[in-house]
RNA sequence: UGGGGUGUCGCCAAGCGGUUAAGGCACAGGACUUUGACUCCUGCAUGCGAAGGUUCGAAUCCUUCCACCCCAGCCA
């Protein structure tokens, strides 16, 4: 397909310029994840740019593992980012982890202790935080500010040997403590951290800071744009300094832009890992979870969420996009794509009375009116079929154009049928529907030529097949999470319903021969997918997203 | 009250002193329809946070004001 021309947004106006203005020979960009939670779609935004980046310059763009606090970060983290970035269909130009460049930290550290630009504090946390000053009043300095060279420099190789106990030392740069800039009043750059690391392992007792390292991974990897959100802005005077104050070869620059928010979503790490441990959802993969793999899971392709991506932009103004345009860029692929088939939910049995007894007919159906090549496929009917239970109304309300009493609707791809009579339980629960059929309407059309508004799918009683479906719906119900009332938590807005087992739906036979993760519109509901478990004894299908239903739209109002 | 940002339609987002202020989503009408889907038409900011000013001309420049977001981790 063709790439429609799109104007370009401030960060690629930047490059462009930098490349035109010589500043740059090519573009190096890099996505930087701490391993300490899975991807979410709020990276995938970040990847998408990245990389799309390195795409359109011709340049390049490498996954770094910002793996510098060995409590957070673990390996099974790694491994499903790696997959996920991947899976997302994106390539690094290189691998690398900021552990590999501990050594080359470390070094920086005593240059900048050498140049007396760095020393080692040993207040507690806690006076460290309260001679930090507020953000109306400056900073007070550490009264070990002024310790010599050679004793900062014995201290922080002693700190590095093991000889202190974890915050009993920092080593801090030495900047400017009345900084209207916080992050400029002495940041802690290196801290006693006795934790294996799952990388480097018990080599290292110190671990550098972010606001240290990072600046360093880029300018080691010759990064020269290095984007990342909005809420590093106040950080760039301090990645700055570090480059700037020690004897690096390659100078790199910050460009912040604007993180992603979603309708109904949360999306820090933080919670995600709360609803993971203590059980809400099933998972990191969770079909639910606004991760990468649980969309995955939920039967999302890689290129709706690229596509997504591209249709919110790049900018720095803070923004809460509508989960209702991932959803437009889902269907709009899936309804290209995807083989149609039947699947009743609540299913009411119809018995066509006229219909001969035994008699069976097979007919040809159209795997995907949008796609030509699809093919067909035959179906069966026989004289007792399902419905939709909500396809009839005994006393159809305005505007219903289903069955109803006196009524004709027509079964999708099979025949006319009119409305008989029903038959109820002793609860008056309708039981069973009875029908006439047009057996001269084969195929859906009538002889006579009368127009049949109602068109329904349904599915054979003796071929259709058993099956669960799992019906998901947005994990909560507030609309902006930023909005919840004084006193609450984001668990109290949980939606009840957003998973719903179906387990009596029934499904057309060729559905039980779905292998895991096959993608299917279910006529008249949605597109759902094969689940990773599902067998052809017992199929399980997920919802992965609803049709568009302006009928329950009209009935809403 | 300090510093750093941002304000263009319900939600994103173009716009870079001269355009009738792009486009997408959402929404509302209508056409088509063997999916109440899809598709196709049509509508949807006399207005760009507000007020002043500069200019022949301002969303774009200036001034003042207002609102919202971020910052006081030995997290990233």
């Amino acid at each position: 397909m063709l790439e429609e021309p799109r104007s370009l947004n401030f960060i690629e106006e930047i490059i462009a310029d930098d490349i035109e203005n010589g500043k740059i020979d090519s573009l190096i960009t890099r996505f930087p994840p701490e391993p300490n939670g899975y991807l979410h779609i709020g990276h995938a935004k970040s990847i998408c740019l990245n990389f799309g980046l390195a795409e359109r310059f011709n340049g390049k763009c490498n996954l770094r593992f910002d793996d510098t606090n060995p409590a957070k970060e673990e390996t099974e983290y790694v491994e499903s980012i790696t997959n996920d970035v991947k899976w997302l269909g994106f390539e690094w130009a290189s691998l690398n982890y900021a552990s590999d460049y501990f050594d080359q930290f470390f070094k920086w550290a005593i240059e900048l202790i050498e140049s007396g630009k760095a020393y080692v504090d040993d207040q507690s946390a806690d006076d460290i935080r309260q001679n930090r000053g507020t953000l109306t009043s400056p900073g007070t300095d550490s009264p070990y500010r002024h310790r010599s060279i050679e004793e900062n420099l014995d201290l922080f190789k002693r700190m590095a040997n093991g000889e202190f106990e974890e915050g009993e030392k920092v080593l801090r740069a030495k900047i400017d403590m009345s900084s209207n800039n916080l992050n400029m009043r002495d940041p802690v750059i290196y801290r006693i951290l006795k934790r294996e690391h799952h990388r480097t392992g018990n080599k290292w007792c110190v671990y550098p800071m972010y606001d240290f390292a990072h600046g360093y991974e880029d300018s080691i990897e010759g990064v020269t744009h290095s984007i990342c959100t909005l809420e590093f802005q106040d950080h760039r005077p301090v990645y700055d300094w570090f480059i700037s104050n020690v004897s690096t070869v390659h100078t790199p620059h910050q460009y912040e832009f604007a993180r992603l928010n979603l309708t109904y979503t949360v999306m820090s790490k933080r919670k995600l890992l709360e609803l993971v441990s203590s059980n809400i959802v099933s998972g990191w993969d969770d079909p639910r979870m606004p991760t990468i793999s649980g969309f995955r899971r939920r039967g999302y392709t890689p290129s709706s969420i690229r596509r997504f991506c591209k249709e919110i932009g790049v900018a720095k103004s803070d923004s809460l996009v509508e989960v209702e345009l991932l959803h437009h860029c889902l269907r709009e692929e899936l309804n290209r794509t995807s083989q149609r088939a039947m699947a009743v939910i609540d299913p009411l049995k119809v018995v066509l009375d006229n219909w001969p007894d035994d008699f069976v007919d097979e007919i040809e159906a159209e795997n995907n009116p949008e796609d030509a090549n699809a093919g067909s496929r035959k179906i069966k009917i026989g004289k007792e079929i399902y419905i939709e239970r909500t396809d009839f109304m005994e006393e159809p309300v305005k505007g219903f154009f289903r069955l109803s009493p006196g009524k004709e609707v027509r079964l999708k791809h099979a025949y006319i049928i009119k409305y008989a009579n029903i038959i109820k339980d002793e609860n008056g629960e309708i039981k069973e529907l009875h029908c006439t059929v047009d057996m001269d309407s084969r195929g859906g059309n009538a002889p006579d030529g009368r127009k049949i508004k109602g068109t329904l799918h349904w599915v054979w009683t003796v071929d259709a097949v058993k099956s669960t479906i799992n019906l998901y719906d947005n994990l909560f119900l507030l609309r902006n999470m930023n909005d919840m009332e004084d006193g609450k938590d984001y668990k109290d807005y949980l939606n009840e319903k957003s998973k719903v087992v179906v387990g009596n739906a029934y499904i057309e036979p060729i559905l039980s021969k779905a292998g895991p993760f096959d993608r299917f519109q279910f006529l008249r509901h949605g597109y759902f997918c094969a689940d990773p478990n599902t067998t052809m004894e017992a199929p399980v299908f997920n919802l992965t997203v609803s049709l568009k239903d302006s009928w329950k739209k009209e009935q809403n109002k």
